[in-house]
DNA sequence: ATGCACCCTGTAGTCACTACAGGGTCAAGG
DNA sequence: CCTTGACCCTGTAGTGACTACAGGGTGCAT
């Protein structure tokens, strides 16, 4: 398997293949006789684990971990727990940030008659100190 | 004013100041003799309608675009309305993704039962091709 | 033999800052 | 007058997670 068919069973960039390869995501593969890596189901395994976890928003460093942590079938899962409810608390926290903005915009949106900048409610609510800029 | 009274008063850091005078956002202040800015209450408009702007989540370039906009007070609050609603639509998808995201992980955390890793639904959930990596 | 798709390494760019390193300035206290 | 310490200056490099080349090599079909 090249790198090109990897990345397209994985939904991934090429570039971005080669770029898991050297931050030690993903491990350096076999070479063919022309310098060609070379993958086997194992890599292609690795990868779909790495962009499914990308997809549900784990950083790159999670990840890592969460990978230390499936090659070690013995250990207790509580560790691998511990990383998904810290990363389910942050997307919630983002989710509320992002509701509040969401609610914040409209809000200013529906103010705008679409008149002249001079009395534009927009600009207004992004002057705090009452004049526009 | 100097600088940390500036960025004291907008919530901004020092850094964050001169950063935006180079990438243009905040004009060039006056210098006294030791070369230190010196700050008007311009500035310090100008500077809150960035930080509010980015509190909002608008880009740098979004902000460059409404000042120079906000600049020109004759014109037609039109193209501030077409960046705000720009900006909605986007914060509206990123919501929507999160929301998305978030009920994902919350399935993914309550299968967990905490026992060893070769059995823990969450790797599991990760790796699409049934075995852990 | 030649075109073309694919692969290689290495570097630089993205966004919006943040963090120094290595120095200069200024006001207060001794 | 001298020092201490807080503040300021410029310039460069780092962050995360890639993306985008430049400049070249490989492999296969025509």
């Amino acid at each position: 398997m090249t790198i090109g068919s990897l990345a397209e069973a994985t939904q991934t960039r090429v570039e971005t293949v080669r770029w898991y390869e050297k931050v030690g995501l993903l491990p350096p593969p076999a070479r063919s006789s022309g310098n060609y890596r070379l993958y086997g189901p194992e890599h292609l395994r690795r990868l779909s684990f790495i962009r499914r976890g990308r997809a549900l928003g784990f950083t790159v460093e999670q990840i890592r971990d969460l990978l230390a942590l499936a090659d070690d079938r013995e250990r207790s899962c509580g560790e691998v727990d511990t990383i998904a409810r810290a990363h389910l608390a942050d997307v919630e926290r983002k989710l509320a940030d992002l509701t509040r903005l969401a609610s914040e915009l409209r809000e200013v949106i529906g103010q705008c008659g679409c008149g002249s900048v001079a009395d534009c409610r927009i600009i207004e609510a992004l002057s705090p100190l009452g004049e526009p800029a």
